[in-house]
DNA sequence: AGTTTTGGTGAAGATTGCGTGAAGATTGTT
DNA sequence: AACAATCTTCACGCAATCTTCACCAAAACT
């Protein structure tokens, strides 16, 4: 179930809003007032935010600056009519990702919002399959744990967090050790390949860490 | 100088937006009809077409879609207020870039022009059919991947940097390698054989490497 | 036209780099 | 010290890549 927040300070428009959005299985939320908004969100999973321009304590434009400050949550602003050119201004300047003018009909209301959440469905789809414990000295992927030994939580955790792009041995042989080291670079490859068997052992069909034949190593997401 | 295409049954609300736009140093051409516009497209460099829906001899979106069947020419929609739904299947489905509805203010207009024309820029300027992705030791072409070996892409991107330039043999051999090299220069044929046939595969009429018999070779953009 | 030079082509070695498994070295722990 | 865990090295085989070569086609020169 998706969750809608509806920030709008005329109860009658809120409630007609949420009223549609609920018959098409969204989830709804209302707030009449930026601060309470903000806080919210601070605190709670959205997956998307039809908002208001006209707030009583803070413009509604100063509510999605705030949030994307900290997020690239799907905003649809609301606009008077005779308010236009702050659409614009809105739409482009701000990162709303799209807007709708009053009076709307419901069908517009409901249109726009899948839309969005369609389109911001497959911007987040490209999802990493890893996430990293960084106090623990752990790596989640798939959601599993892989036990790793230092050196390889060093070379795979610096992999995840540059992906798509090539480590050379001798960069990653750095990573692994602070001060220099008379090692072989062929340590490297021991390690990748011990790497890669522990994330075989997850996904059998894995192929994220790419050899680049005579330069080193590479994760691609 | 920038051309835009006003297409707009109602007289008067096209001469208006000609006016602004004129003011703000658009050329303008309005058509009041989906049959004409569609040649004079055909015929004409044409930089934003402005759409209204309703027109007597062909809908505007009919008018939208036989236009992106041949280009993707930035399209804004104007549609009347009451065929709110249209709006959003317009956006979404048929390629359109934007939308106003009527009634509109002058600088709305403009704004949404401007924004529009702004963007198309952006998404018209890397032209060139290369891209060179160092971090991954890739190259693009037509944004498709290149699967090149570690000498191929030291040459080829090499020419990518420095088009319309003739390479010596000498030179690209000193690319290759860091260190002297006793090699024999024909070397580089066969390389550059190898990655003309790698630029075959993707685009078949493809000639963008020139021989300069007896000096060496040069990209042409 | 005939000759010479240069480049394209395909394929056959030569070379290099990597994956693999296992053995030795190092480190830390009890 | 003994043990376990980890790191490093090594040797082998395979595959990717580089280089060379022989032969033909195209261009330049006589």
């Amino acid at each position: 179930m998706q969750h809608i927040l509806i920030v709008e300070d005329d109860r009658t428009i809120a409630e007609s809003i949420a009223f549609i959005l609920e018959q098409d299985s969204f989830s709804c939320q209302w707030f009449d007032n930026g601060r309470d908004t903000l806080d919210y969100i601070e605190n709670n999973e959205v997956d998307l935010m039809l908002l208001d321009v006209g707030l009583p304590d803070m413009s509604g434009f100063d509510v999605l600056r705030k949030v994307r400050i900290k997020s690239n949550l799907p905003v649809i602003i609301i606009s008077a009519r005779d308010d236009e050119s702050d659409q614009v201004l809105g739409l482009e300047g701000l990162g709303a990702n799209g807007y709708i003018t009053k009076p709307f009909s419901p069908r517009l209301v409901v249109a726009h919002v899948r839309s969005q959440l369609r389109r911001d469905r497959a911007d987040k789809n490209p999802k990493s399959k890893f996430s990293i414990n960084q106090a623990m000295q752990r790596v989640l992927f798939h959601n599993q744990e892989l036990t790793l030994t230092p050196a390889e939580f060093k070379i795979l955790s610096h992999l995840i967090k540059h992906p798509n792009q090539v480590h050379t041995r001798e960069y990653l042989m750095n990573i692994i050790w602070d001060r220099p080291h008379g090692s072989d670079e062929k340590t490297i490859n021991t390690h990748i390949k011990s790497i890669r068997k522990r994330l075989h052992e997850i996904d059998e069909m894995n192929d994220c860490i790419e050899t680049h034949r005579g330069i080193g190593y590479s994760l691609i997401e």
